[in-house]
DNA sequence: TTCGTTTTGAGGTACGTACCTCATGAGCGC
DNA sequence: GCGCTCATGAGGTACGTACCTCAAAACGAA
């Protein structure tokens, strides 16, 4: 039998009595109030580490007088992976309440730097603690993220990172890993074959760059009988997409796969349907929407890599819960996971 | 801007007043303790449900007198995902404690349900709210799981099932998918190759059982061209699986693919390696241990099927947490993810 | 009715932290 | 020594629930 732990955990009154200082000077500290000096400062924290105190959540979260609040700020538009991230927002909400959380959702115009800016800027400390963003990378972004931050307001990062920023964690997938995935398993499809389609939404899109680098990297040094063809810009719409496939498939009868790293998923498998090769070539697309999805189920689609929005924001949630409740901790790095679909382990 | 919730919480106190009760009595309802007539518990409940009320998990934990206890039960000996279940349990066994709960690990022999059931037995109502075990399915496991639950011990099944006892969830992936997918995964590898070799640890395990027919299945539908060789019992043990693997190897100079669907990873690859054959067989195995992880980056395995073990022990404590604050609540569902992992997306 | 039992009410304390006020201390320059 | 500021202490209340005791009320059976 293993015992993990052990004896009554330490509190306030314990680190103030090992501090040999007062409660008040104690929760001073704790709570990066001022007047207090350096060398208190330094006793109090030798303390918590000697007794390895942690802040009982619970009771933290009962004693303030108001519950965290966190606000999403989420891309609207047709993209199916931003609806289903607020969706999972919408569905946290209830439960979160229980644990005193707040959680708020803004939607804004997609990939308008301006409009995200803004709405950053118009957050007032008193009704938002942490503001949950998916970035572009844009400078009147960046400055905004440090704004909000001098105002007391943390800031977390998600799906597109903003690094050099002082936004204090980022939760997301690794990109260009999911780009030497998706050339992985294209590579082992087609071995022999020749020619694979890129399709991607755009290449100003740091994603998307991500993804297209790891798929070459990975074709290059291990599938050097791989032939890739494009990158092609689909914009992520649906009809653009459908298209330029439609001309892909024309100009290349001998294509072995199509790896689209963007979305307009409903284009391609329209495209591929219409005509009457689906089957025969491999697919990788990116998300578990609701086109991909039928292109899982009809066949069309072999594989689809996709980033869990439920478990991103979980860990956005839980970042922003850690942060706000000790704004000095490193946040929580809970790493995303690069998700593997096929017909047969839909979830 | 999209405004989830709303106003002020409802508490004890609204409930109380709303019934037209005493904060007693709906204490006393609320904790399912005995002295309150059926009409009353009633106008107690459509209380409850009028206002919405929700228990505060914060105050709630912080009146408990004691922390919710939290105890696992999870074999010992050379599996190694077994040593990464109980190494995901100590982890979070430290930022658990700061939400009020006590995490405990007892490693019990493999494989042995007698002691499994001893074990369970031997838990007192006082020293644990919640047990969770790796049950293989035995008669001896099924009454120990209803003995603790009638003592008041809360049972959650990990990783394997025991449907028909009264464990209070289940928390694991659907191994049947598990094995659909590595056929899909293998079928796509070796279109107009022949034959794939699999290897299990034991046909008396229901999870091999279960990832065995979902191969077969995959394979028998979709890609008729592939003849299966097998299933090899390799017994999860790494020598065993290591001269099965040679003896096949020796016996079929055309095999194209290997599944291992069992344990002994460290044997196939072994094998695999001595052969001389390594990267010219695509290979499919399970769990993301050191043996697989090794044999991911050395090109000898294409492709591990997993299920996160840290994941799984999240999903559990959540589950424990929500039972034991609510015993009348059903277990919160977070589905597991079958996690496929090649070189380029380890984690 | 009367007795006994069961149900309900009233009111308290406790949990550990947050946050407040007020008083007193130490330390400073002059 | 003065007056001043800043650091700290002392002690309180509040959060929402759990759990306790004791008394009062309601109910049932005789």
């Amino acid at each position: 039998m293993n015992e993990i732990a052990t004896r009554r955990r330490a509190t306030v009154h314990d680190v103030a009595r090992t501090a040999g200082v007062s409660l008040a000077t104690v929760d001073r500290v704790l709570n990066a109030r001022a007047g207090v000096r350096a060398a208190t400062i330094e006793r109090v924290e030798a303390a918590i580490a000697e007794l390895g105190f942690q802040r009982d959540l619970s009771a933290s979260l009962l004693a303030r007088a108001r519950d965290l609040r966190v606000t999403f700020i989420i891309p609207e538009g047709s993209n199916e992976f931003m609806a289903s991230l607020a969706q999972a927002v919408a569905n946290r909400a209830g439960p979160a309440l229980a644990d005193r959380l707040h959680l708020d959702i803004i939607r804004i115009k997609a990939l308008d730097a301006m409009a995200l800016a803004h709405c950053l800027d118009s957050l007032q400390p008193s009704a938002c603690d942490c503001a949950v963003i998916v970035a572009g990378e844009d400078p009147s972004v960046l400055v905004a993220v440090d704004a909000a931050t001098r105002r007391g307001i943390l800031v977390v990062t998600l799906v597109s990172d903003l690094p050099g920023s002082s936004r204090r964690a980022f939760i997301g997938i690794d990109n260009t890993a999911a780009g030497r995935t998706s050339a992985s398993l294209m590579g082992r499809f087609c071995t022999g074959h020749g020619k694979v389609g890129v399709i991607a939404g755009s290449l100003h899109l740091r994603d998307h760059r991500d993804r297209l680098e790891g798929f070459r990297q990975v074709i290059a040094a291990e599938f050097a009988d791989i032939e890739i063809i494009g990158p092609i810009e689909g914009h992520d719409e649906h009809a653009e997409t459908a298209a330029q496939v439609t001309t892909l498939l024309a100009q290349h009868p001998d294509l072995a796969g199509i790896y689209n790293l963007g979305a307009g998923n409903a284009g391609l498998v329209s495209a591929l349907t219409a005509s009457g090769r689906a089957g025969t070539i491999r697919v990788i697309a990116h998300e578990l929407s609701e086109p991909t999805r039928r292109g899982l189920l009809s066949g069309v689609i072999d594989v689809a890599i996709d980033q869990n929005p439920d478990g991103e924001i979980r860990a956005a949630i839980g970042a922003a819960r850690a942060l706000a409740l000790d704004s000095s901790a490193a946040a929580p790095i809970e790493p995303i996971e690069i998700g593997i679909f096929l017909r047969d382990n839909l979830r």
